[in-house]
Order: structure tokens, then C-alpha cells, then sequence
DNA sequence: CTCGATCCCTGGACGC
DNA sequence: TGCGTCCAGGGATCGA
């Protein structure tokens, strides 16, 4: 589950290795999550990668600019471009021999100049591929909040306490901030003792400051550790990453909280699975359940247990109007 | 504006 | 061994 640490990682693996490489072809497999598989049959091909960047959880693959064609005064066809890769879930992409056989699930196959093979591997496909030229990749950028390392306190205390969804909500969104997961945002609101269901402008000042703290030094310290390896996360060199062993909530229900020892339980938030500790991350007021998983409520049903059904329109009414 | 639900997709875990 | 079901989850989209 790659977020902005795992996605820095892999950039920086990326940049060490395949930095000022021309590539030759392109080979595709399956292209229903590439956005114009065609573009980069036709525009790769020729083009050097000089520059490695991550923009959320984006990777932004510069090209230098295509060879101008005779006749067309270069004005299309030399345009600067880059090739945008979001790892979804499952994605990762990782230089390799070009005579060694491809992973399963490989998909995209770029030949470089030096002998190997640039692949993109993916299993759900849950990633995305897109050659963009500036102007659409400009326009593309728009839609995302703040780097989450770069943002200001001030600001980001700001875009925080100025909304009323949920504080997991707001982290995971990312208009808001871009490149914060699930992962991470839990073990930022572990950190900072709030709970994920918490409305973002019902935190103090106070806590959105100890928030935007805890964050940025918990992905400081996942990127010196090279990310989190749940279960498939490589980087580029096709190794894991070391913080999974940091973790304080995120996949450790029924374990004791690091702090206080009382078991830390697992919800639902935003849609998400949410791991806090139900002592030192109190619950908000109006939220009186947390949505059961629902192999608990298959569990349940099949034993014949009746579980009374919270009224929704309670658990969530809350919040009064009128907050600017 | 914010919410939940649904879809996309596959592999792995688990129950029977 | 195998089958069915659930689940992981980032993101888009839709209706309430």
C-alpha cells in the first residue's frame, strides 16, 4: 500500500538507477488503468527520463523532449511530457534485466538504452499510468492539496479546522493533503491522541498542532526506514521496507497500546478500516458505534445473535450547523 | 458539504 | 483439496 513514504522511496531507488536513460521501446499487457495506452506506444520511444520526482503519491517521470520532427517547427512534437505512475495497492515498478522473464501481472515494458528493462507490475491494477504533456499534467496537479512534508503549520491548522468531515476523512483526502494513506494517517492520530472520527473543526488548535507535528515527523522517520511492507510493498530495488515494525495502531487490533496497554480496536471511518486506542484516542461525542466489520456481523448473524441496529441518523446527526 | 454505497481488481486468509 | 466469502484499499462516482 504504497503512500507518500513508500512512493519517495521508490523515486529515490528510481532516481539512483535509471536517471538520464533513453528509452527505446514499449511493450504493453493489459492497459484499462493507463489512460491512453497508445500515447505511450507512440511518445515514449526516444525519449530520456531526467528527472524522478513524487508529487503525493505520483511519480512524475520527466522526458526530455522529443527529437523535433521536420516540418511541424517542433512546436508539438518537442513539447516536455512526463510519464505519471500511481502505484494504486499493488503497483510497483522496478528496473530488471531485460533477459530475465517478466513477474506476473507485468504490464508495461519499457526498453533502456543500457540493456535493462523498465516494468510496471501490477496485480489489481488498481494504479494508473498517463503520459501527459505540461499543460494536462498542470491541470491534473491542480486537484491536490498540500505536500504534507512542505505545508505550513499554520496552514495546514487552517484546512484542518476549517472542515466538518471527519479527521481520518480529511487526512486520507487528498485535495486536502496529498500522499497521506491509511497507514499513516492512523499512526499520525495514535500519535497525537485523536480519535479518527473526530470532526476536524472540533479539534483545538492545540491538537491540530500536535497533529501536524506527529505527521510529519512519523513519515519523516517511515521515509528513513524506506516505507511500510504490509504484504506485497517493494521498492525498486525490490526490497522491502522496515517501518511496518513502527507501527503503534495501524493492523494491531487486540494488541496493547504502547501507551496505556488497553487493547487497540479497529473501526470503521471514512469508509476505511481505522486502528486508535480506545483509552488515550477518545471517542467524539454522537459517535456512539463504530460500524462492525463485517465478517463480526456474519460471525454474529450465524450464531444467531441479534445485534440491536443503531439508529443512523442519531449516530451521525451531530455537529449543529452554523460552523462558518 | 459530507456521507455511505458501489465499483474497479486479484490474491490471500479463513471457514466448511 | 477445493469452493465460497470476505477483505485489503485508493480513487471515481452517484445518490441521499
Amino acid at each position: 500500500m504504497p503512500e507518500l513514504p513508500e512512493v519517495e522511496t521508490v523515486a529515490r531507488g528510481l532516481r539512483q538507477a535509471i536517471l538520464g536513460r533513453r528509452i527505446l521501446s514499449v511493450t504493453l499487457g493489459k492497459t484499462d488503468f493507463i489512460d491512453d495506452p497508445a500515447a505511450l506506444e507512440q511518445h515514449l520511444p526516444g525519449r530520456r527520463i531526467e528527472a524522478v520526482e513524487r508529487y503525493g503519491k505520483f511519480m512524475l517521470l520527466r522526458l526530455s523532449e522529443a527529437a523535433a520532427t521536420n516540418g511541424n517547427d517542433g512546436e508539438d512534437a518537442a513539447k516536455q511530457a512526463s510519464l505519471l505512475v500511481h502505484l494504486g495497492m499493488t503497483g510497483q515498478i522496478t528496473p530488471s534485466p531485460a533477459e530475465k522473464p517478466p513477474e506476473k501481472h507485468t504490464h508495461v515494458c519499457m526498453l533502456l538504452d543500457d540493456g535493462r528493462e523498465l516494468r510496471y507490475t501490477d496485480a489489481r491494477r488498481f494504479g494508473r499510468i498517463a503520459y501527459l504533456t505540461e499543460a494536462p499534467l498542470a491541470e491534473e496537479l491542480t486537484r491536490f492539496g498540500a505536500d504534507p512534508l512542505e505545508v505550513s503549520k499554520e496552514e495546514f491548522v487552517n484546512r484542518i479546522r476549517e472542515r466538518r468531515a471527519r479527521i481520518k476523512a480529511l487526512l486520507l483526502d487528498q485535495g486536502v493533503l496529498r500522499g497521506v494513506g491509511n497507514i499513516y494517517a492512523d499512526e499520525s492520530l495514535w500519535r497525537a491522541k485523536i480519535h479518527p472520527a473526530q470532526l476536524g473543526a472540533k479539534l483545538s488548535g492545540k491538537q491540530a498542532e500536535t497533529l501536524w507535528r506527529a505527521l510529519q515527523d512519523i513519515l519523516r522517520k517511515a521515509i528513513a526506514m524506506r516505507g511500510s511492507s504490509i504484504s506485497d510493498f517493494l521498492d525498486a530495488e525490490g526490497e522491502p521496507g522496515e517501518y511496518q515494525r513502527r507501527h503503534r495502531a495501524y493492523g494491531r487490533e487486540g494488541k496493547g497500546c504502547q501507551r496505556c496497554k488497553a487493547a487497540i480496536r479497529r473501526g470503521i471511518v471514512a469508509g476505511r478500516s481505522s486502528y486508535f486506542c480506545p483509552q488515550c484516542q477518545p471517542s467524539p461525542r454522537g459517535f456512539a458505534a463504530l460500524r462492525l466489520p463485517q465478517r463480526v456481523v456474519a460471525m454474529l448473524a450465524r450464531a444467531n445473535v441479534r445485534v440491536k441496529k443503531v439508529d443512523e441518523r442519531r449516530l451521525h446527526k451531530p455537529i449543529k450547523a452554523g460552523g462558518r
